[in-house]
DNA sequence: TTGTATGCGTTATCAA
DNA sequence: TTGATAACGCATACAA
């Protein structure tokens, strides 16, 4: 039972309307007298007046609230993403609200339900999976939205993420010009934007060098680490085993790192390991992990910077907005080109040099 | 402009009484004829009719929403913390709210006058500094809430953390054991509750063992890597600098690393290094870090306990309940104590012992 | 310069 | 078994 603007009409003994003017309106532009003016705030002040967002957005029909659904929140990639969105949300005095979908679709579909129906003022969506019907409904809604990270290419909605496939690209090209020719792809969610054309960026790299594409390297299903780990064990017991393993995302790459070292299996001498996403623990990782890095506070500045266009203009032209990745080469990937056929030391000796280029990169 | 009740009442021609009695009641209640039933619902699916929170939660002074307040959802403690009480509360069918304070006591306030307003049910907040005026406010508001991880110790109210007295008892003493009598201490933001209880754990180790305190070796003032990466640079360059460093949280811990690897300073040879908090990647770092791990998922189901408890019973006695930390001994400090003068390559296998420990610990 | 009245969408009380 | 009606707290059009 908080204090209303009525409790605040009546012990100064002037309307609801005027309390309402005073407090809210930057209410210069009804002319209050300095009198009720000083008189409301005081009382305010004194019953520690707060208003009711329920019912101001009730009748304004305006919220101030960003919703934002994110797959998986204690991924770091996603955790930034959400800092980022907060600080620039907060520079323009929004508020948010963060779902955590758990990389489920059914809960990404209630998490939007929910957002709807608490009428938030725009969306943020990292949106899981390759349906997008519960995505209609926020058009629908007529609410404006933006896709972060992972967008539909046969859906037309403005989007940000990084240029998938010139990332995995880059990854891939980078273990090619290393000698490496059996290269394994442990995969995210299926279906998943990121995850397919990632994939695509793998598999483009392998064709253009004239390597065929093996089905049994590219494994997987998830973006957890325990899918990495499980995989990687697996891939490791192949009769033809890889030479390199590209990761689709950091939390893999962490389970492919815990699989190697229960085998014995050494990073980079015995197997590469590159992946996509660079998380602040990537340069203190043992060894250093080569990675595709993703700018993520680009992508948080752009995604609510297209939010707050959508606000205002509705009906402009929808965008996809593709941001470049970049390589940081660092310890986790071996040069095995016939050339560099040399005793182990001098192998690790490769491996510190690929360190320090990384002070440079 | 949604569909509402009105609507639906109008096209089925029956009152709105009835159809927010079909639509939201378990409405067998009130017996209304399977005619009507059917009638509203398909009128309501067709519709896409959604449910306004707003109205709702106004008529029924109840969101279902709980609002939860985190110093920084990139750090990956609190980025689990959030996952784990996600989890726990889609368990009830309640909704969150999570807000990023920043480390900002002002960021923290508003979040709070924000949740007010918005009129969440519940709270769960990881505090920041020592000033509780604004937690005041929670409960002369009369709204239940748990703080977690961070909480006063002269003020009485609902609170979970771990035992960080008693964690920093577990590494420091590590430290000792180890031989080490010139330990530092890199703090995260002075005032707060879990920096201040880890200070005492700390000192409290040194004293009992007979260890002066060195108020040179107690340093840093937030819990960000920065002050991590700057305060080891430091201490590296004291006179008599330290030959350990704990320090008070994940993201410190990465930040000294990264001094000790711009000067070329190996841990654990050179220096050795201990941290309280333990993410996923601990194990993957070169090397392995030797921390005190919270139980984060119990801490997040006793919260949400004790907010239910607290929703239910507002007058029960208030609790303050302590976690036990856990020491998961790694690789990143070496024993020098006088006994193992030995060459450095067999400190290094002093390290290799350390990480097969950490294997059954 | 201030007050009155209305409605935002719901639920709950009372009456039928 | 259903309907009218009031009320939640606020902002605003209109009046004074």
């Amino acid at each position: 039972m908080p204090y209303t603007l009525k409790d605040i009409a009546e012990k100064t003994g002037v309307s609801v309307s005027t309390v309402s003017r005073v407090l809210h309106d930057n209410s210069q532009k009804y002319k209050i007298s300095e009198d009720t003016q000083a008189k409301v705030k005081a009382v305010a002040k004194s019953f520690g007046y707060r208003v009711n967002a329920l019912a101001r957005g009730l009748r304004t029909q305006k919220t101030n609230e960003i919703g934002v659904i994110v797959p998986d929140i204690s991924n770091p990639f996603f955790s930034a993403v959400i800092k980022s969105v907060a600080g620039e949300l907060r520079k323009k005095n929004y508020n948010f609200i963060v779902y955590d979908s758990d990389e489920d679709i059914s809960i990404e579909r209630s998490a939007i339900k929910s957002l709807l129906e608490k009428h938030v003022d725009g969306l943020v969506i990292a949106s899981v999976g390759q349906d997008f019907s519960h995505i209609q409904k926020i058009r629908e809604a007529n609410i404006p939205f933006v896709m972060v990270d992972r967008c539909f290419d046969d859906f037309d909605a403005d989007s940000v993420s990084v240029d998938n496939v010139k990332g995995a690209l880059l990854a891939v090209n980078h273990l090619i010009k290393s000698g490496h020719r059996r290269i394994a792809f442990i995969q995210g969610l299926p279906g998943t934007y990121a995850n397919e054309t990632r994939l695509e960026g793998y598999k483009s790299a392998l064709t253009s060098a004239g390597i065929s594409i093996d089905e049994n390297l590219i494994v997987g299903d998830d973006f957890r680490s325990l899918n990495g780990y499980l995989e990687t064990k697996l891939l490791l017991k192949l009769s033809n085993p890889p030479t390199a393993i590209f990761t689709a995302g950091d939390l893999i790459a962490l389970g492919a790192l815990e699989a190697c070292r229960e085998n014995n299996i050494s990073i980079p001498d015995d197997l590469s390991l590159i992946t996509f996403d660079d998380p602040v623990f990537t340069t203190y990782l043992s060894p250093p992990l080569s990675a595709v890095e993703q700018p993520i506070s680009k992508i948080a500045e752009m995604a609510i910077a297209m939010l707050y266009r959508r606000m205002k203009n509705p009906n402009d032209e929808r965008r996809k907005v593709l941001l470049e990745p970049k390589l940081n080469v660092r310890g986790s990937v071996a040069n095995i080109s016939t050339l560099a056929f040399i005793p182990i030391t001098n192998n690790n000796q490769t491996g510190k040099e690929q360190i320090n280029k990384s002070g440079s990169a």
